[in-house]
RNA sequence: GCCGGUGUAGUUCAAUGGUAGAACGGAGGACUCAUAAGCCUCAAAAAAAGGUUCGAUCCCUUUCACCGGCACCA
């Protein structure tokens, strides 16, 4: 990442339709830890999420609850804002596609400005299923009929859509990409765009007739038959945010003279790395510079379902271990590149190992002992601490968020085995000026690991600076050992 | 089906063309400042078969298993 430049740095903006699941806060501590490191640095960070609204099928839920439709999407989003509050997350703003004026008219702009011919009306020709009210494509279809209505006959259904020439921008995304302007990690994921492009880029329809999303969306401009399709103004979100439609300081500082990080799930890395560009050439705005593409959560193996009974709800582990905690176990124990397993079992193990045995005992016994012997930190000296093969600052560039993780869980068990060692407790009785000289050291090793720990666990980073500096112990466990 | 990736202790991962490392979990021990925590010791691993090589966990081939991508569903 580049050193000095204002960041900008997203969440993908969930779909409204259910609640916030793990994915969902793996994403939001992810995008917070990288936004908190590089504000510690100095740089001037945006951090926005929000939420993609404008899917048809919200429409249906609310018609079936009765409620209106922007009232729907405003009451689910309050689920994402909370989980992002919940987590200790800073965004920045939060937006909302179905509802905000800055949305719709950014949206609309974007449109305007893709160059003349990159948008044509054609006709799209599809297989249209009553029973669903939606077009078919051809892996949905057995036996020429739909699986969910069979014996229904499908009705071949012609329809003006405008469509976004994607082809005219398979050799500038390739260069783009392959030059590393936007630099897609991890490289496997990097790999799977350039072959999908490699091979060939169709048109996109990039709008849907009124009717079919039942009038909610963006209106396409100068058109009223036709809405956006959900995807194009859904991508507009980022630089929407930043108040793209009216050309606001934001937007300059932050997106055209800023860098900027889209951090996004797998399943959706083809939008962000192919699609996205490929508008913003078209409209000739600056492309967006990193696309972090993580993995999932699976559970016991599998992937999280109700009916599997294995679906471990964010909230199951904020409220028996706490935000910080929950933050600790999706920094340090889930992947950030691959897909990862949690259950249960194994998170009671990793919260009790590291921070129960690990991170509170040691901060108990430190502070005990600083408190009992009445040794006060004075001056704290920051310590720029390596590994053999480890800097903290490279890997948190590349996003090697578990390795720095484990990288502070070293420094943990080393300032363990250094109190074994000399025994402070025991010298304090019989050469008191050496335990003294011991405790000043382990204190300003806890409170570097504290350092290091401000993007992670800022909380309880602070709680520990806190208990140093006005010599304190803790007055209840930090994290209390579960059994 | 096509393309790509992976297969290492119970689990999650690491390194390496020449005695395979760690963490968690397990067993044992000495201690006591601490949340019966911490520290020390021990047990424990290369999917299968061929090939290249003086020598392969590492390179190649095949088989098996798992994962990902193969576009307008978000």
């Amino acid at each position: 990442m580049s050193p000095k430049k204002p960041l900008f740095i997203s969440t993908a903006i969930p779909y409204v339709n259910a609640k916030p699941h793990l994915g969902h806060a793996l994403e939001f501590v992810e995008t917070d830890i990288i936004a908190r490191y590089n504000r510690l640095l100095g740089k001037e960070v945006f951090f926005l999420s929000g939420t993609d609204d404008n899917a048809s099928k919200n429409v249906e839920i609310a018609e079936a609850a009765g409620v209106p439709i922007k009232e729907f999407v405003s009451t689910q989003a309050e689920n994402f804002k909370k989980l992002l509050q919940d987590l200790g997350c800073e965004n920045n703003d939060f937006i909302q596609t179905g509802i905000e004026e800055r949305h719709i008219k950014g949206a609309q702009k974007l449109w305007n400005l893709c160059k003349k011919g990159d948008i044509e009306l054609r006709k799209y020709k599809g297989l249209y299923c009553v029973g669903c009210e939606e077009f078919k494509t051809d892996k949905d279809i057995v036996n020429n009929e739909c699986p969910l209505h069979p014996g229904r006959i499908l009705q071949e259904i012609e329809e003006e859509n405008y469509f976004f020439k994607l082809k005219n921008y398979e050799k500038e995304l390739l260069d783009l990409i392959e030059s590393n302007k936007l630099k897609i990690v991890p490289e496997t994921r990097r790999n799977e765009i350039l072959s999908f492009i490699k091979g060939g880029l169709n048109d996109l329809s990039i709008s849907r007739s009124k009717e079919r999303v039942k009038n909610w969306g963006i209106p396409v401009p100068n058109d009223d038959t036709q809405m956006m399709y959900v995807w194009f103004d859904a991508l507009s979100n980022y630089i929407n945010a930043l108040g793209f439609a009216e050309n606001s300081e934001k937007f300059q500082k932050f997106w055209e003279n800023g860098e900027s990080i889209h951090v996004v799930g797998k399943d959706i890395s083809r939008f962000h790395a192919v699609y996205w560009p490929a508008m913003l050439m078209s409209a000739g705005i600056k492309t967006p510079d990193i696309i972090l593409v993580h993995g999932f959560i699976t559970s016991g193996g599998q992937k999280m379902s109700k009916s599997i009974g294995n679906v471990i709800d964010p909230y199951d582990l904020i409220n028996e271990y706490g935000a910080e905690a929950a933050r600790y176990i999706l920094a340090r124990h889930v992947s950030v590149f691959e897909d990862s397993d949690l259950t249960k079992e194994s998170i009671k193990e990793y919260y009790n190992a590291g921070l129960a045995n690990g991170l509170g005992n040691l901060v108990s016994r430190i502070m005990k002992m600083a408190t009992v012997f009445g040794i006060k930190l004075d001056k704290y000296t920051k310590l720029n601490v390596a590994g053999p093969d480890f800097s903290f600052d490279e890997s948190m560039n590349s996003f090697e968020i578990n390795s720095v993780m484990n990288f502070i869980w070293t420094r943990i068990a080393y300032l363990d085995g250094y109190i074994q060692v000399e025994e402070p407790f025991k010298k304090i009785k019989i050469k008191p000026e050496e335990a003294k000289n011991n405790l000043i050291f382990i204190l300003n090793e806890l409170r570097d690991i504290a350092e290091n720990l401000l993007p992670f666990l800022p909380n309880t980073a602070k709680n520990i600076i806190y208990l140093i500096e006005s010599n304190k112990s803790p007055e209840t466990p930090l994290f209390p050992r579960k059994d």
